[in-house]
DNA sequence: TCGCTTGTTGATACTCGGTCTCAATAATAT
DNA sequence: ATATTATTGAGACCGAGTATCAACAAGCGA
């Protein structure tokens, strides 16, 4: 569903800076830092704080519509989407969409097996696309 | 193997801090933190400072023997197995062993499909045991 | 359209996990 | 035992994220 909607529907107030945020989102990366969004924010509306865009992020969290992803270089957001993870290359950053992942496909069972709710689960692929992969080839490691 | 020996084979020195950590690992909660490798690690070694301990955290992490899992709840860190990992109760904490995720088991289609390098994988399974999930059946959420 | 109500904002102080610095220390090799 | 140098500990420091609070403005009803 569309962020704004959302917003709108649960009750939360249209605002210029969950505007600005909402606008980030929607231009930026596909993983995409708190702090990039402020500064991306800032171009849609220059007094946007800190503050609000923490607020912001984590009120979008809260609703279901983005998650946070902790990783080694800090977290960042994506946009909520089940079954659907990525794999990050640690050679360029590049982001490539990834589906399938085979617990997507045995919740239940493992559920059932553990007697465990699963909730839901994070799951990030790191390595090297092909590109970076070839230029390591010839480096003395 | 014995994280001692792989790091008296790689060339690094045994020395007191280091030891203290070690045996926090050892003694300590299969998901722990930095913090509490600090505190658990004085009780060894009462000199023992918050700079070491990052410092041989992050070395043994490097070495391939642990592996710094981050969360919402501050990172933590885990021994490494390789296909193992674990379903966090976010009722009551618990951690329990889990094995055998699909990917696990596909790393090497995952790799070839897509023409990606696959190092490793973060995943984290969250959700409710049986215990926490009955005692909120008769919650009015 | 015009005020009210109150959810929201922005500036700033603050917290705290983690890193940096550097002189002092101690683990290893000879 | 001595020299070499990796490692340590104390504290300054950094930066992501949070708490505070007076000022503001989104929405709503008159
Ligand atoms: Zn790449
Ligand atoms: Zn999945
Ligand atoms: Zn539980
Ligand atoms: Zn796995």
């Amino acid at each position: 569903m569309d962020m704004l909607t959302l917003l709108r529907q649960r009750g939360h107030r249209i605002t210029r800076p969950r505007l600005a945020v909402l606008q980030a989102l929607a231009e930026g990366p596909a993983h995409i830092s708190a702090a990039e969004v402020l500064s991306e924010g800032r171009r849609t509306h220059p007094g946007l704080s800190k503050a609000s865009v923490y607020r912001t992020l984590q009120l979008l969290e809260t609703l279901g519509a983005l998650r946070g992803i902790p990783s080694p270089e800090g977290r960042s957001f994506v946009r909520v989407a089940p079954g659907h993870h990525h794999l990050l290359c640690q050679g360029c950053g590049e982001v490539r969409d990834f589906s399938g992942c085979g617990l997507c496909d045995s919740w239940r069972e493992v559920a059932d097996e553990e007697r465990f709710f699963v909730a839901g689960h994070l799951l990030e692929v790191f390595g090297l696309c092909s590109g970076c992969r070839s230029k390591r080839e010839g480096e003395t490691s």
